[in-house]
DNA sequence: AGCATAATGACACCGAGTGTCAAATGAGAA
DNA sequence: TTCTCATTTGACACTCGGTGTCATTATGCT
């Protein structure tokens, strides 16, 4: 559904048909409004096209399912994230081009923190966003597992990159969590440490306390 | 659902009204014969029901929803992996002590080789059960993260713990990928090799190759 | 004006999951 | 045996997410 969205969008300069009557993201503030007023799973599909103005099945041209909708446009940062791992200068380490570029990938400008902050909150509260998730995280472990088997020079199927990959997607719940039972501390500071943690085999990890960093 | 099945199991001794018409072990059975043959979502329950020859309405009755059918008893499980965990010499090393555990977790009667592999074939491969398995695995996590938080004498709530049993966990659905990839490894190996990278920060992974242990 | 293109919404359909309730079944008590 | 009570079952109706189809509407180009 990212997908669809940057079609649209870029697809712009010069139109034949109809125009489109809204937009990805006007439909992802007005969802964002209900689900924050009756819930998620109490916010029909009819209830966001209705208060968008639209039909139901033309709710589903904007997006693939209702899940779809808090994640914006993710497969577009996705890419961001790819070209950011390519531009790892080959003399650093691995697992501190890893960081580098994942803390990066998280750091936020402070007005988009709010929202973000509500995203994060229903994709990682919500059971059926939660288990919807797993299938936006695959994508992502998938750039992080292409970079660590380039830098090894092994396949991208081989045991090692998808470790990784999977454990540092771990890392990365585990501080977003933490970040939302803590609202004061900084997301990069919490994803930063958590994953100096994870290339120490979390040897030192019970010297870490919420003050650190 | 697993709750449900171990809630059946044990309340056996005395019965008083009708008795099941089946069990949930017979249902997985015909279920997982029409998954090989038609495929998870080609599969209603409806099918199922039918196969089984009871109503749809009474399926739902051994099972929360058609997803939980693949896990089995893997709650009652969760109750051994706890215990294992409170076993655990106090002296052992922290990580040493978590893959021991995992380790066993997944060690396998031969016979039971086949079968387990076909369950977690669906399990990480069929799209929506990959889905669904998020919140099965949520529960796991937070054993492991319990054992965690005990040793460090810090809550189970805290990042570190939480963060180990994520990263754990995702070293171990990277060694059940592997696992299916590779039949001819052993499972328990695959696993205790990606646990040890990890324990190790993944510094030396670069040494592994698939002929290792 | 007329044509091609693109988006829309109405309609009908499927499948998962749930609430309700009467009927079926089995064990123990009278 | 018959009555009674507990428990499971299945029929029915309903909600909701998601999809296929198709006529309609809006727009740009010729």
């Amino acid at each position: 559904m990212a997908a669809k969205q940057s079609e649209r969008e870029r697809s712009a300069p010069k139109r034949r048909g109809r125009r489109p009557s809204t937009s990805p993201l006007q439909l992802e503030q007005v969802a964002f409004a209900l689900f924050e007023s009756k819930g998620f799973d109490a916010t029909t599909v009819d209830d966001i096209a209705a208060a968008a103005g639209i039909g139901r099945r033309t709710f589903f041209r904007y997006f693939d399912s209702k899940n779809d909708i808090v994640w914006g446009n993710f497969t577009e940062h996705l890419g961001y994230m790819r070209e950011w791992f390519a531009a790892r200068p080959p003399d650093q380490p691995l697992m501190d081009a890893v960081r580098t570029v994942v803390v990066d990938f998280n750091r936020l400008d402070p007005d988009q923190v709010p929202w973000h902050r509500r995203r994060m909150e229903l994709i990682l509260r919500v059971p059926a966003l939660q288990a919807h998730s797993t299938l936006r995280y695959a994508a992502w472990r998938q750039v992080v597992a292409e970079f660590v088997a380039r830098r090894l020079g092994v396949s991208v199927d081989d045991l090692v990159p998808q470790a990784l990959a999977y454990t540092v997607l771990g890392a990365a719940l585990a501080a977003y969590e933490h970040w939302l039972a803590n609202p004061q501390e900084e997301l990069t500071s919490i994803i930063d440490r958590t994953m100096r943690d994870l290339a120490n085999g979390f040897k030192s990890s019970h010297r870490y306390d919420s003050q650190r960093l």
